[in-house]
RNA sequence: GCUGGUGUAGCUCAGUUGGCAGAGCGAUUCACUCGUAAUGAAUAGGUCGGCGGUUCGAAUCCGCCCACCAGCUCCA
């Protein structure tokens, strides 16, 4: 008899040789059929796998990741199994599991449309219904090379090629189809309750764009058809914040075929609440410290060639001039760290000096690939608070932490401390030249000192390896899109190259001169991908401390219109962003505008109120709270302004 | 940049085998002076994304380009 440790640390007894699915069983009934595939002493198997020692094992269902992953994985092998049903000459890629859903890459003879979608799934649902088993089978490499071969699948002999010699090689059959797979999967076909093809897209063979571009299908499964209809409908519903659409049909931003892609309009509301946000980041920074710069959005080549930007990062820069015709060239600015290094340079600086923290509004210009541009999230041209602290390094951990609580309570302020994540980015050793200052040894000595903040600070982050900037790691902070698409929101940079490019230094206590250690940072990231994020957060309803109209003063007939303006003026005068809507229209009509606009407060003026010198106060969210005076509405909305409440 | 999709009035969309460019909402004007999410009537509004081609004739067919959307790749 075996001895079984189960997740809750009991112990079951079971004879050799059964498997997964029986100790199950014995358990219950309803963790039989609940069971996806098990956990043995860690590892994930299929459900058939049968036990030959004392182990621990957990029993996987759909409610863990795992099990999600395997049920969507299964899936996808589905999906091959019809696809390849149907267009027999198709060729197959590679098919996970993903959060959320799975995608299968093919290799088409003729590019098929979402048109074909609906034959796909009538096809898995066949395969579905008829229960195939789902074995297991392992081989060895040339075998599998020869198998896959002779079924004509040249991508998976260049996966199986890849694979290290001497392993098996599994492979998972269900019916007459069979497929390279590490696995597990489930036991039959017959258990996918639910699924549905979602979108029909291009993708690179092996993500790397010098290679065949693929159609990827993606797709999504559940255990029951509620959660999938449920899961459905967040995602439309999620697709309705889009700031792409809200924030042009609320008057935000525009586009405009004849300035360029990549380049938004911030229209009179997009304004406001960039310098809403702008006021708000400038005078946060003096608070903390912060001096503010003012430097020039282009500059000639030369101060590109010291910051290594012209090596580095050309590509992405808009250039100007033709240094072959004998012109001087210039490049719009994609970033500010070489200007506020030129300012530092400007004098000798003491050790008394430091640190310096300079800030600066800053608008950057990157010529960015002309399929990344998204609304306000991805442009050409974006404005930055950028900011450049200069310490000794004994004041590196202090500065740092001071830019995370800085970043931190940006995001509190706007509601989004709870909806971002960090990513720690480092350089990829493995592609030096091109993308990174190649200096192992300064890579891994900024690496373990922003290591060794970050875990001081205990702050949770996941690693990314390739990601850091050409001149050293990053703190990320990460925000996801409507769309679930991950960018970076706040970035927090150990820059340890450009100081030395720069030749930047400070006199220390003995006299000697020193190399100062930089901190590359912004506080908010930049406005426009803010905005985009709020409006995204916030389904277009702002919070009333940053809604570019806090009040809207409705007239209720034109005999009112009068003390609405008055009213307005007030407000105005204690600095609440108020306007009037004194047309000849009805209250009802008026206050549908309003609300449609997302402004958080109404006031009606009617007869009744001018009379009485009251104001009818209705909030966009709470609807109709009755009359109050004009200076309890403003003790209201100014303690809501200033605790900036969400 | 790549794959796929889209582009007709401010917005949402219709427009048949190539034969006079349409609707609803919105806007404007006039009337109504109204009590918490849509008053009525009239009027205006179009290089059919752009350029070129085929044709007696192009929103419609063909080519090139531009912009927008999803994904890939990229993101200092």
């Amino acid at each position: 008899m075996l001895k079984i440790t189960l997740k809750d640390g009991s112990i079951v007894e079971t004879e050799e040789g059964s498997r997964v699915i029986d100790v199950a069983k014995s358990i219950s009934e309803g963790l039989a059929r609940a069971a996806l595939a098990g956990r043995v002493n860690g590892k994930l198997v299929g459900v058939t796998e049968t036990l030959n020692a004392d182990c621990s094992l957990d029993i996987v269902t759909f409610s863990d990741d795992e099990g999600k992953s395997i049920y969507r994985h299964t899936c996808s092998h589905i999906l091959a199994q019809a696809v390849k049903n149907i267009f027999p000459t198709v060729k197959l890629a590679i098919g996970p599991s993903i959060s959320n859903g799975f995608y299968y890459d093919f290799d088409f003879k003729t590019p098929i449309t979402k048109e074909d979608f609906e034959k796909i799934e009538k096809e898995m649902q066949k395969i579905i219904k008829a229960n195939l088993p789902i074995e297991r089978i392992d081989v060895s490499k040339e075998k599998a090379i020869e198998f896959m071969r002779e079924a004509g699948e040249n991508y998976k002999i260049e996966l199986i090629e890849e694979l290290p010699d001497g392993e098996a090689i599994t492979f998972y059959k269900q019916g007459d189809f069979t497929d390279l797979c590490r696995g597990p999967h489930l036991s039959s076909t017959g258990k996918i309750k639910a699924f549905k093809l979602t979108s029909l897209t291009g993708a690179y063979w092996k993500g790397n764009e010098n290679n065949k571009m693929l159609s990827r299908i993606y797709g999504t499964a559940f255990d029951k058809k509620a959660d999938m209809d449920a899961y459905l409908e967040a995602v439309e519903e999620a697709k309705r914040r889009d700031h792409n659409k809200i924030g042009r049909e609320l008057g935000y931003f525009m586009t405009d075929e004849n300035i360029g892609q990549g380049l938004p309009l911030l229209m009179p509301k997009g304004a406001k609440l960039f310098q809403i946000l702008n006021r708000f980041v400038e005078d946060t920074e003096a608070e903390r410290g912060y001096l503010m710069t003012r430097t020039p959005l282009m500059a000639k080549s030369d101060l590109y060639k010291i910051s290594g930007h012209w090596d580095h990062y050309r590509d992405g820069m808009f250039v100007m001039g033709d240094e072959d015709k004998g012109e001087e060239v210039y490049a719009l600015r994609p970033m500010t760290c070489p200007f506020q290094y030129t300012i530092y340079n400007n004098g000798l600086k003491s050790y008394r000096d430091l640190p310096l923290r300079y800030g600066e509004t800053s608008t950057l210009f990157r010529n960015e690939a002309s399929g990344e541009m998204h609304g306000l999230i991805r442009v050409r041209q974006f404005t930055i608070s950028e900011g450049h602290l200069i310490c000794m390094p004994s004041q590196l951990e202090q500065e740092f932490k001071g830019c995370l609580d800085l970043a931190q309570y940006m995001l509190k302020s706007f509601g989004l401390l709870e909806d971002v994540s960090y990513r720690f980015s480092k350089w990829d050793p493995k592609n030096p030249d091109k993308k990174f200052i190649d200096d192992p040894k300064e890579w891994a000595y900024a690496e373990s000192e922003m290591k060794r903040i970050l875990d001081h600070l205990g702050i949770k982050y996941t690693e990314a390896v390739g990601e850091a900037a050409f001149y050293g790691p990053k703190l990320d902070i990460q925000i996801k899109n409507v769309h679930g698409k991950e960018d970076t929101m706040i970035t927090i940079q150990i820059d340890m190259f450009l100081a030395e490019r720069f030749d930047m230094s400070y006199i220390d206590e003995n006299g000697d001169k020193i190399r100062p250690y930089i901190i590359h940072r912004t506080s908010m990231g930049c406005y426009e991908r803010t905005i985009a994020l709020l409006i995204e957060k916030y389904a277009g309803a702002l919070p009333t401390w940053l809604s570019p109209t806090q009040v809207r003063v409705l007239s209720l007939t034109d005999r009112t219109a009068d003390v609405a303006k008055e009213t307005c003026k007030k407000l105005a005068t204690f600095g609440i962003r108020a306007e009037t809507d004194v047309r000849g229209e009805k209250i009802g009509y008026k206050i549908r505008e309003a609300q449609l606009e997302k402004v958080p407060y109404m006031l009606i003026i009617g007869d009744k109120e001018a009379e009485q010198e009251l104001v009818s106060v209705r909030s966009r969210k709470d609807g109709d709270l009755g009359t109050m005076t004009i200076l309890d509405f403003m003790m209201k909305i100014g303690k809501e302004v200033n605790d900036r409440v969400c």
